[in-house]
DNA sequence: AGAGTAGGTTCTGTCATTGAACCCACGGCC
DNA sequence: GGCCGTGGGTTCAATGACAGAACCTACTCT
């Protein structure tokens, strides 16, 4: 991918020389890595993305796109007439779960929080410990063996219904069925 | 007139109860988590910063003075006469590491490259895992036992005296020294 | 006295982000 | 057949963050 010119403002370190920033060019505008976490967590339509984020249009367009163009999610039809496309999690959007899941741990952290979701390993139930293993089974827990579970700080009854379908414990990567209003 | 309440840019993911969504709005800013990282490395001094980053005066300033606030770095003071301060990475900017070395490796593995940098378990010589531990020992490294050093695909030669400091293998949080002009 | 250095602040133009409005293809309803 | 609702976008003006350069202030060195 060549690109020619001055890129003035936003993606680009220039002078870095680095996997960091290698990575934050990609994944650090804002909201490209809040986009990556709802794929993971099994959001896959425009408009699921859109009111559970509350990001702004146009703005969803792009990170989609740039998303899409770099290999993180993967455009899919999912019908004809009319057409219309989800985004789903590839195996590169996948590998930035060890980067949510430290991020999300240092936030609680920070934030003296109770936790807001818990992981666990889907096989025994376990919690998973800071880096995403299992500390009962000793493996790293691939990201489709992850139970996700409401934790003691959120909200019960959410406004919208992309949240409310997160609310019940369920695998990451499986798909959200949002109840129909 | 004051404008009260809304901050219509920038930092905060207003509708977002999630620890990701919070640990974002502090370090989810352009730049903000090549200072960290550097701060890892042993960068400490106003000017280390600005030229191993290539960053502007002006958002350096802001950056250094909200990870302080934050509790990420601590401002201290290290000669009077004139007066000097460097900025020091706090247990909570410590802590960011696992989150770091997701995203450099995550950034490795996105463009194929060989390796910039490579963290070592400066105890037994391993290398460390995605998220900073050590696969022999099955422990979480303590970031002042992660031995950096330079890797086959970084420049042997870089222009700034910063980058040159950062050559030789020296492990995480110790000071770097700059060899004076 | 003059030059140099560390650590900033101020300034201006450019560009990304925001939020709202608009567009379009289809499907269902009556 | 006309109309409305819905999913999935695009366009637009206003705002404000960022880049880059110039400037400022102490102090030290020679």
């Amino acid at each position: 991918m060549v690109t020619v010119g001055v890129m003035a403002l936003g993606k680009d370190y220039a002078t870095q020389e680095c996997s960091i920033a290698r990575a934050l060019e990609i994944v650090g505008e804002r909201w490209t890595l809040l986009v990556v976490r709802d794929a993971l967590y099994g959001v896959r339509r425009y408009n699921d993305f859109l009111v559970h984020l509350g990001i702004p249009r146009a703005v969803l367009a792009t990170r989609l796109q740039m998303l899409t163009e770099e290999g993180i999610l993967e455009k899919r039809r999912y019908q004809e007439s009319p057409p219309r496309d989800e985004y789903v999690a590839t195996d590169r959007g996948i590998a930035l779960w060890p980067a949510l899941r430290a991020l999300g741990r240092w936030g609680r952290e920070h934030h003296g929080e109770s936790a807001l979701r818990t992981f666990h390993h889907a096989e025994c139930g376990t919690e998973l410990g800071s880096y995403g293993e299992c500390p009962a089974c000793a493996t790293v827990v691939p990201v489709e063996d992850v139970l996700m579970a409401p934790g003691p700080g959120l909200d019960p009854d959410p406004a919208d219904p992309v949240s409310r379908a997160l609310l019940q414990p369920r695998r990451l990567l499986q798909p959200i069925v949002v109840d129909q209003v």
